[in-house]
Formats: C-alpha cells, structure tokens, sequence
DNA sequence: CATGAATGAGATTTCATTCAT
DNA sequence: AATGAATGAAATCTCATTCAT
C-alpha cells in the first residue's frame, strides 16, 4: 500500500518559473490536505487553489501520494528548526521542555493542519510517518541523554522517555489547541510543567543554571550554547 | 463535513437471524477499517470479508458513516471497560496507572487495528472521535481528583493531567506495540512509571489503598516509598 | 506489457439477466474495437453501444484488456468451428483447402473486424495472438499430416506449410476483401488454388476421392468422413 | 480517422545540425514505436531517447503521425533496396524468391520492430500501410510477369501471386523469427522454397537463366543485374 | 534551433448507494 | 432478510500540443 516514499522527480525544475509553480503547489497542497484530509483532498483541489492547471500538477508530482510525503516533511522540518532555536538559549533542560512545548503550541496554533496533516501520514505513508517522530525522538535522546550526563534528568531510558514527552505534547495541544484554543493553556502548561519536572528532575543536585539563580556553573553556562545550540532541539 | 454522528438505527434487528449477520458485519468491518483505512474500505469489502451479499449491508446501517462510528464506539467501550476490570483491584492511584497501561498495551497487543481506527476518526467523524477521548478523560478526571483529595497525587488540573497521561500510553504504545513490538516493552513501561510516579506523587502521605482511609496495606504502602528515591525532589 | 490474460471474473454471472448484460457488452466491443481499434475503443465508446452504464461494464469485465482478449478468443473459435464444418464434407485435401479458403473469405466479409482486430491483439496481448495463429495451425498440421500419410501431398515440414498457407489466406483475403471487396476474387482464388494445389500435391499417386473420380480408395475413402469428420477442420 | 498521409514538410531542415537531430529522432522514434507501439509511445518518450528536448520534436514534425509514416515509409524502403540488391545478381526467379525470403528474414532479424511498427500502421495511417504493401507488390508483380513471359513461372495472375508470396514470407518470418528465432529456419525456407517452387514452376521447360534463353552461362549473374538490375526487385 | 513549462481534454477505474427480485 | 445487478459521479493520471524565452 505504501510505497518506499522517495524524493519526487530528482532534480526540481530547472527555471525559476518552475521553482515558483512548485512552490505553490505545496502550499496549496498543505492547505487542502489539512481542510479536507488527503483522501478527500483531490489533485484538483489543489491545483484549482494554487491557481494552476491540473496537468501541471504532474510536471512536479508523479502522484499524489508524492506531494503530500513532501509536505509532511517539510512540515516536521519547519517544526524541529523552530523548535531548535526557541530552545538554543535555555538554561537548562526544564527550561528546554517549558520552551519546546510552548513553541510547538504556537506552531499548532497557527497550522491548525499539522495533526490532520500527520495523522494522515500513518495511512498514506507508514515511513514518513514514523521518520517525522523518530526524528524529534532522536533530538528528544540527544537532549535527555546530556541532561542525565550532567545529572539533572535521573537515569532512564531516553527514547522511552521521549515518546512520553512528545505524547504529552501532542495531547495538549490536540486537545486545548485543536479542539478548544482558549487562554487556559498557560494553566494546563503549568500542570504539564510540574509533572514533567517531577516526573524528570533527579533532585540530587542543583542543576546547574537552574531557575533558582544556581550560581553560575561556568563552563556549562557559558559554553553549551554556543558550542552545542541545538541540545535541546528536537530535530 | 462531518456528520452530527447520531446514535445509527437503534432499533436494531429483530431475529437472531439478523443479529448474526449484524455482527458479522461489525466484525468484518473492525478489520477492513483496520487494515485499508476507511476511505480504501469499501462497503463490497466489508461484505466479502462478512460473507454477505452486497446489497445486506444496507439492511442493518445506512451508510458507511455509521458503521465505522459503531465500530469505534464499540472498541472504547469495550477498552474501557477492560481497563475499569483491571483496575479495579488496585490499592493506590499509582497501581492503577501502572494496571492501566498494562491493560492497554495488551489490548493493542491484541488489536493493531485499534490505532488506525481510532485515528481514521478524527476525519470520518470528529465528533465520534472527541468522544472516544473524552470518556476515557472523564474516568481519568474522576480518579485522578480522587486521588488528589487522597493527598496522594498533587493538585493539578485533573483533566490536562488525563490528556498527558493518556498521551504518555498512547505514544508508548504507538512505539512499542504498533512499531515494534519486543519484549523490551516491560523496561519502557518502568520509565514511564517512573516519570509518572515521581511526576504526580504528592511525596507527602502515604497513600492509603482505599477511599475509606484503609490502614496501610502492608507491601504495596509500605514498599513504595523505598523505592521513590527521589522523594525530597523540589516541587 | 501483457497480462497472462486469464479469463475475467470467474464464475461469470449468476442471474440471465447478468447473462445477457455480459453478452451485450461483448458484441458491443467486437464492433467498437473493430471500428476504432483497441487504444481508441474508450470503455464509454462501448457500454454506449451496449446501451448499458459506464460502470457495469466493471461487473463484468476487470479492465478493457479482458473483454478485448475475450473476443479475439471468441472470433478465432468461431472461424475455425466454421471451417471445420465447411470442410468436414471435403474429398480430398485440396478440396479442403479450397473451401477452407472460400469460408474463410466469407467470414471476413461479413466481419471486417475481424483484421483489425486480431493485428491489435499483437500490442494487447502477445500470447492471445499467438494462440489465435497457433490453434489454426495446429488443425492445419493436423490435416496435412494426414493428408501426407495418405501420399496426396508431398511430404514436407507440416507447421511450416500451415504458415505459409494461413500467410496466403491472410494476405488475400487483406488485399481482395479487406481493400478492394469485389467479384474478381473468384479469379484470384483460382490462383491461389492453383499455386497451392501444385505446391502440394504429390502427383505420384491419384488422391482417394480425388476430383479426377479417382476409384475409391476403399477405407480411407469410405472411412474417414465418418470417423473423423473434422479431418480437415483447423480447430 | 486517418489523415491522407502526404508526404510531411519536404522541406526538411537546411544545417547539418538540424539534420542530424532529424535523423536522431527518426531513429528514435523506429525503437520506440517498435517497444511500445504508436498509441503508447509518447512524444516524450520519442525525444528523451533522441536525447533532444521535447519541444524540439515539433520543429521538425508536425505531429505524431507525421513521424510514425514517416518511418513506415523509410523502413519500407530500406528493405526493397536491399532485397533488390540482395536478388539482382539471381539466376533465375526461383531464386529470386529464395534469396529474398532468405534476405527478409535477416531483415526482419536484425529489426524485429519491423512487424510491430508496419502492422500499426494500418491504424494510424491506412494509406501508408497500403502503400507499403502495394511497393512490394508492384515489384513481385513485374518479376513474375516477366518470369511467365520467359516460360519460367506458369501464366497466373500476378498480383494475386504476389500477395501470396508475401503472405507466405511474413508468417513464416512471424512465426521462425518474431516468435521463435532459431536454426531450424533453413528447413522451413526449404518447406517454403518446396512449396512455391512446385506452386510456381511452369514444369516445362528447365529453367533459363536468361530472359533470352541463353545458354547456362554460369557468370548470367554478372551480366543481367546491368540489364535489368530490378527485376527481382519487390519495389 | 532548442528548450521545458504549461495546458486541458479525455481515458480508465472505483464505489457508495439504489432497486427489483 | 437477503441478494447481486446496475448506476453514474468523481477521481487520478496521461499526453499531444502550444508557447514564451
């Protein structure tokens, strides 16, 4: 049912006219898929809103099927970068986490079609589906793992700890974004905050540039950043 | 787009006839829903499977709609109930998550289809779809206020609590049942015990095993709090 | 390219009005793929003149690929059925190929599609078109054989002597029937008949049954009619 | 349905640059059509094996048919020249006839797309696929006549004989090497030569191999081709 | 000459649903 | 209750041809 999902077409178009048609296919695209869902979306559709005709779909697209894993990567990539650099400049993991939620809830507010987008996935492309989480868990690991390292997240095992988080995210936003965006979301934040930080923090030691002015750990604080800006990204 | 999603023809069939072939068909549709995606389904498939004429199908549902809605209704209803049996023995809110996703991971286990239907929904029927999540929230808000009114969880917002708990099983078992399903599921499941407890204990009492103030159960009270090492984590 | 052209839906219709449907579908294509050819015979073009909707052709046939193999079958059993009968009463061996021949020619007058239709199943499907030559040539090696056991013609390679005589057919009855329908073919058939009968004939003994009141050869003369009627038939 | 095939744009391009990717996709276009016959060979297909552009297909022709008859025509002629030059130096018809079987089965050896594209033809472009037969013939027409008048052949209707003969080569060509290309190819030349040789033979006199009766002067060869070099020429 | 993007008519195929039996 | 034939709207995809550069 699920083809091996390749990169469309190698090599785009050639002519900065065609760059620009293929570009608005997708955004036409990404918009009628999140509308209608990819199975009642019709190429028409999306050739009708990116104002083209439909044979020039093809020129771009060798199916539908193909635009659409185009789509859902570009929109996990858009993701995980923003994500990425909300998160560069955190102090320390919880800080990590508050952020990359609150971003994610903001990029959930403004493309309402992320989860119908995704969700779709799992019927149209089962690989892309699972690359889209398998590449926020590996940022998730990346992150954790560091924090375990320097002993603010206790022991456990990070993957399995990552799709917790990422479910916690996608649950919240699905319900209190999706379903009824209202100001409450800084009170359910905060709830999912505290069980994070609980459910996470090792309590031994104070870690270091944490919230409560820990005293500046040197190195830590003033490197990490810079040397590694995307610890906590979940790209 | 989407129906009101009422209750279908609850007048049902009469005969014991009838009945069967209802059933059968429920039952040939669970897995044509589960393995083509509702829009790939066709009613034609779900007769074959079913061993019944085309044209019977229209006898006991009006439409595709409905059966696929009866087929979701059906499938929380009854892992609800599985998990409200299996649970229902526990002696603290801790026991009871653990039993919980025990109980649902099995269950996936058992019907891989149960994802794929559930998640059909949301573009088949929203509302149907709301619901199979509200439900299990609901049960979720009432034993986790519970819980909170024990002293043995903290207070939080209860449902954004159950939505980041459900999220955590349905990650989890998206990942490790659904993807890949390996007998390392039991050291996942320790994780996210592992966040949850230290994530929703309230680390003050001892949790008593029964609304009624029971004395402390021996083992299960007095096991856990050696086993929480983190119990003096900041709050 | 080419299915294994298997015969379409098993189990054809159940109910005579199905029967009929199916029936009326096949003539329909016999006309249509003769007068347009098979690549611009469209599926519409068909159930238009079959006066029946567009989709049931799809209750009986699995694509337009089926309908046009099951009709170039159905022509090449009932030319070859009607040689066999027509031939069935020859004296001899020449008198068959005469008359194979006259048939033969009569047949493509009445069904001009025949040509057209049988050159497509070259492009449609390669093994139905071998097959159409090869069931001819298998009665033809069948009767020359035969007919050199008996001594009437020489003794030569059979398969290829039915080629060359299916290639005489063929290319007369394209260029004096197909082309140029008129009353000279008798003249060209004599031609034909006489270029055949000197290419063939043993000239050594006088042929049983021979035009020429050769004395009944006894058995085979008063034999073979009876016990294999069909001798000359190329099914 | 068909177009009256004249001859397409006899101007034909002036640079030696425009010639050669003429030539390239004429070339093309004789493999492609041959592959996947005239109504599912694209353009595209015909250009992205000349390795030109597609928009440069219509500088050169017209349209698709316009190429298509173009490259019946041009094959035609190819293999009357070499016929002709292959049977010029022949003693006598019969071998004539042999040879150029015997050259039009290495022909059609060497382009087994021959079959496939000719018999296209008579849906594309009736008029050209006539054409191609009627070359032939003419040739076959001339050599045979002139072969009675030498006594050689017996007196029978020439073009009658020439589509016999023709229909003869093309199954047999069809069937030893289309279908089943192997050595056992000189018995059926020899099955086919026995036929036609007793089919044709006036039987009277032994055949001269000079119109005028010369005497076996064994070299004939060297000197007929200068009298009368197309004789056994088929265009 | 050459290019390649753009077009839109048209073909095949699917399928939910209706209906007569 | 059950059947299965019939329907036709709708969707995907192809491709000859045109056109601006």
């Amino acid at each position: 049912m699920n083809r091996p999902s390749t990169s469309p077409d190698r090599a785009g178009p050639v002519t900065p006219r065609g760059q620009r048609t293929r570009a608005k296919l997708l955004k036409a695209a990404e918009s009628v898929f999140g509308e209608k869902g990819y199975e009642r979306a019709s190429i028409a559709d999306i050739t009708r809103k990116g104002g083209v005709a439909l044979g020039t779909f093809y020129v771009y697209f060798p199916d539908k099927q193909s635009i659409f894993v185009e789509v859902v990567d570009e929109l996990g990539t858009r993701l995980r970068r923003l994500i990425g650099e909300s998160t560069a400049g955190c102090a320390n993991r919880m800080e990590v986490e508050r952020e990359g939620l609150r971003t994610f809830f903001q990029f959930v507010r403004q493309h309402p079609n992320l989860y119908r987008i995704v969700r779709q996935a799992e019927f149209v492309d089962e690989a892309c589906y699972r690359r889209y989480y398998d590449r926020f868990a590996k940022g998730y690991v990346r992150g954790l793992t560091q924090a375990m390292d320097d002993g603010e997240v206790r022991r456990m095992d990070p993957e399995a700890l990552a799709y917790c988080l990422m479910g916690i995210g996608d649950f919240l936003g699905m319900r209190w974004i999706l379903w009824e965006d209202n100001p409450g979301m800084e009170r359910v934040l905060d709830t999912a905050m505290n069980l994070i930080q609980h459910g996470l923090d090792s309590g031994a030691a104070p870690a270091r540039n944490s919230v409560k002015a820990a005293p500046a750990s040197k190195k830590k604080n003033t490197l990490r950043p810079a040397r590694r800006p995307a610890r906590g990204a979940r790209s």
